[in-house]
DNA sequence: AGTGTTAGTGAACACTCGTTCTCGGACCTG
DNA sequence: CAGGTCCGAGAACGAGTGTTCACTAACACT
């Protein structure tokens, strides 16, 4: 057994890649193995020397999309500062990484439901915990009175949807850049939570 | 021909009903003409005699729920007072709504991407005028001072997917009912244009 | 040289898909 | 009673579904 398996055939990335963008594009139910299969340029028999299952490889990408997700974002964020530091580096990042990856995102919100319970029981508690980072940035907010809002619940939730939204209209390039659509966002969530975005 | 079809044969409107059911459930690729058929209780031959196509039938989904909406939030909203108060209208009336008709909702946010290019057409424009409406507001208020916000066709965006993000979460009865839910995004949607809510 | 692993092919399996066709009762109208 | 319309059943169409199979060329390791 080689230490680092030196340059690996590429297939299975490959494969990664060409379903995440069939997947984000027409839907889980609306794309075959042999279009996946076409898409990469090998006959839909081979996917099983990779991916033992369709259902496997739609988990493979949701899992891996989540943890990296998840990871990027405790980077971003950090377990200290004030809440509004925090919330604005939440928000910035939420953003960004939604519009550099918005296949991966869009995947993992909309296919939620294509996951059978094996696949569901995997992926739920890594989403729960990303949720949770923002609703313990607003409670603690809440508490030392930064933040001036009805229910840390139904906010965290209302704020998440919005971030996430980002991917459905935004197109680089178009009349706004990356950067710009970030400070817009994290603005409106600034406020959202009655804080004073300047300074 | 009647004036207005007395007690007319409903498998038309089961069908609406079912096929709405299992489209928001499963998503419209995952679902068949049999399952349609099976759960009005009739064959899948017999679909045929109501809506030319499975196609036909998604459109007709989208395309009522859209006039419904359009005509509902126009009641609502109306086209006079401040935009303090016409923004306050929408967001009440967006989520109460979408909270009341989640099944319509979730069909007519996803599904966009499973409708042909005919019924694109017909639908697309249905949703800008939606979407536009609260543009309108926003930049009415921008422009006299009640809102502070950043950018009118960004915010407006992120406001629409924040409102209509309820649907992913909200279930009666849990620890919070429809309108107190409301209050909650209506407050939110109000501080996030720099909007004190209360008074 | 011999062995096992890896990653392809092409054919086939048992179904399911949306749709079309023929047919037959139920009902309304003259 | 006769004719037409509506709405259902049942069978069938060709195409497409995820998956499995036997097989093979290329490569790595002893």
């Amino acid at each position: 057994m080689t230490l680092a398996q030196p340059s690996r055939t590429n297939t299975k990335d490959d494969l990664r890649t060409h379903a995440r963008h069939l997947f984000a594009q027409h839907g889980y139910e609306g794309v075959s193995m042999r279009d996946i299969a076409g898409s990469v340029g090998i006959r839909q028999s081979a996917i099983y020397n990779h991916f033992p299952s369709k259902q496997h490889l739609l988990v493979d990408l949701m899992e891996n999309h989540m943890r990296r997700l998840l990871e990027a974002m405790r980077v971003s964020v950090g377990p200290t500062g004030t809440p509004k530091e925090r919330l604005t580096a939440f928000a910035r990042f939420h953003v960004t990484y939604h519009i550099d990856q918005p296949e991966d995102v869009f995947l993992a919100y909309m296919e939620l439901r294509s996951l059978e319970p094996d696949g569901r029981r995997a992926i739920l508690p890594l989403r729960d915990a990303y949720e949770q980072t923002l609703r313990d940035i607003l409670e603690t907010g809440a508490k030392d009175g930064t933040f001036r809002l009805t229910d840390c619940a139904v906010v965290s939730r209302a704020l998440l949807a919005m971030l996430t939204g980002v991917t459905v209209w935004f197109r680089e390039p178009g009349r706004l850049d990356r950067d710009t659509v970030a400070e817009t966002y994290v603005n409106t969530v600034l406020q959202a939570v009655g804080c004073t975005p300047s300074q």
